[in-house]
DNA sequence: CATGAATGAGCATTCATTCAT
DNA sequence: AATGAATGAATGCTCATTCAT
């Protein structure tokens, strides 16, 4: 309210196209993309149904703009990847623990997930762009760390050979949540801890007894 | 066909149900609860839209019943768990491959972790059913093999103490199956084999090396 | 139950039609005739939808059968008029008084009425055969009375002139017990002497005083 | 047609709701509530069945509404009864006249009390309106004036025990014009003088004679 | 006769989209 | 830009009616 008064009427304009794609985010994630309705995306924003048609030509558009709009932060993670410092072994910890904020703690990312899992079938852009600006770079990233490890001689060629895995705890983690909210709680860092023992170690006990 | 002449009436009346929800299950899965029109589930079986009201009352319970149908194998799993036999990394390792099975292999399985996902907040009984039938036994599965494991001495407790872990990695292959279908493929067997390299050995050389 | 041993095969069969009928009269009578469903008639017969269907043709001849089953009874006042015997307030009172037991006594003929009013633009056959069968005896059987007394010089032919008036407090009486029904209870024995004084003597008072 | 162009949009619109009201009394009346179809409210304003419902939630509502709507001048007659001069017979001649010109002559005031004849059952919130507003009013007024007749000891307090005796003519010849329509077409001054007579000196000729 | 599965026309209601103001 | 009245296509669901058994 306060901040609102701040605003000039231009900025106010310039901020609704912004709103309504945060509005719709809520809307959509709530419903799926059939089940919601563009006046309760209005309602929400506080204007009516026909002012979403100004900034947004029909509801599929919409969708669409508002999954690149939260899809924003994605590119992100291999840009940082490549700054990271120290042997694989810290590399690896050290971008895991990105990945974990930026899918498993994101809510924005956790649900886009869900959407593509949901609306992908109808949306095949939001696939692509899904595999292109997160996947891939996660995967290229753990793949660049791997590599390095194994060049080394640090890390092991088999399990090496899919970063998929590394990454799967997360994966699953956060699929978890987001069928389970709140009834199924994990304690985040005993959770990371165990995974990160279990990419480095694995479990058997001799093999890390006897080094 | 040919075979419809052979069916009588009473046959043919208790096939409905089944042949409804199965054209269900196809509807639902492509176009998600509420996208799907209960005239198509009618037409892919040949029949009307009155016709599905005449076995299901409502879409809602229609979608519940066919959920209830396709998860009916679920179960088994915890079952067939007990019956393994060999050391904990033996065990551990079938029944990771039975969980490949169940949960990657086979459509039906696959699909309704979909559903559960995409409809899980509008049918929170779906959500309690797969957590019920599914996530838990397999969870207690691996945790009873787990906890063998380390009693013998044989399994770290760190890593061991989040069964989730263990099937992450199917877990995660299952969900890049949805979403990307065959346009990612994997090599099943060498993936599974690098899970359980992971799983047993870890990625660090060292430790296996000098075992 | 015990009644119904007694019946043979065929006997019970000659009673189904009486069956629906009577099922049909409660049916249409809580609903109306567009929401009553032929499904209802049937489960309060203990039969099935198509049963219906063998012994009519359609919902609304089934309609209509029943409006003339339960309309029955209504020829029987004219005749019974004809045996009256007495003076014409004798014979006046009397008349009255089998009215009240047929329009505002029996439940039949009550609901019947309503039904003339709710369905008679739908159902015109019905209407005419309730002025027929019921509004044309009555008015003329009083009629009769009326004239009889008028030439006796013992009535006014003013008031006399419309049989309408000497029956309207039973009609009234009758639409506000269809209307309330229980909520707006009469005394019916001081509704009906109260009915024929003012028929008799009207309410002034110096009138009958000085008589 | 000519007029349409001279109302500018808000003025239209506040008359939507009117207009649509009024289709829908026309409707129900015809049909009655459950054969009444909401496109044909909605043919009958010249607009779509959308729009209906841009105005009224269900066709429940709607209905209820309308009766609302065409109910709006029963309270009168309670505030003209209290204005009315003279002696108690004249007074009273004169309320039932205006009794006459509200139930008999009034097309809409007619047509509520076969709504409330017939989908009373269904709405009781009608029926409770209907006596709230307009029995009891009428009721109310005639007793006041049977009440000031039999103090004055001009009135008999045996039939001036019932008020409803008094209007029953009326709800009587309102009631066969619902069912008859035209076809019972009455000499409407000749029933309201042998009314007025019959109720203030009754059938007997020697009561009257004697005076 | 009786059944009940199947039909299909019908209807209430919803909602994305348009457009005059 | 913003509104919101109006549209009309769509869809869940109902129910009178039919007919093979």
């Amino acid at each position: 309210m306060v901040k609102e008064r701040k605003l000039t009427r231009a900025e106010q304009k310039a901020q609704r196209p912004l709103q309504i794609l945060d509005a719709a985010f809520e809307e959509f994630v709530k419903n799926g993309y059939a089940a919601t309705r563009v006046e309760d995306i209005a309602e929400r924003v506080g204007v009516t149904k026909g002012t979403v048609y100004v900034y947004f030509e029909t509801k599929e558009l919409l969708f669409e703009s508002m999954i690149r709009h939260v899809s924003r932060p994605f590119g992100e993670i291999a840009t940082n990847a490549e700054t990271l410092v120290g042997s694989p072994p810290e590399k690896l910890t050290a971008l895991l623990r990105m990945v974990y904020e930026q899918l498993f703690d994101d809510r924005q990312t956790r649900e886009v997930m869900r959407l593509v899992i949901s609306e992908g079938p109808k949306f095949p852009d939001i696939v692509e762009r899904h595999e292109r600006d997160f996947v891939n770079p996660v995967i290229a990233s753990v793949e660049a760390i791997l590599a390095e490890g194994v060049g080394l001689g640090q890390f092991h060629p088999g399990p090496a050979g899919f970063a998929e895995l590394m990454v799967a705890p997360i994966v699953t983690v956060t699929v978890m949540r987001l069928i389970f909210g709140d009834r199924r709680e994990v304690d985040k860092e005993a959770y990371i801890k165990a995974h990160m023992e279990l990419l480095l170690h694995g479990l058997h006990r001799s093999a890390v007894e006897t080094a």
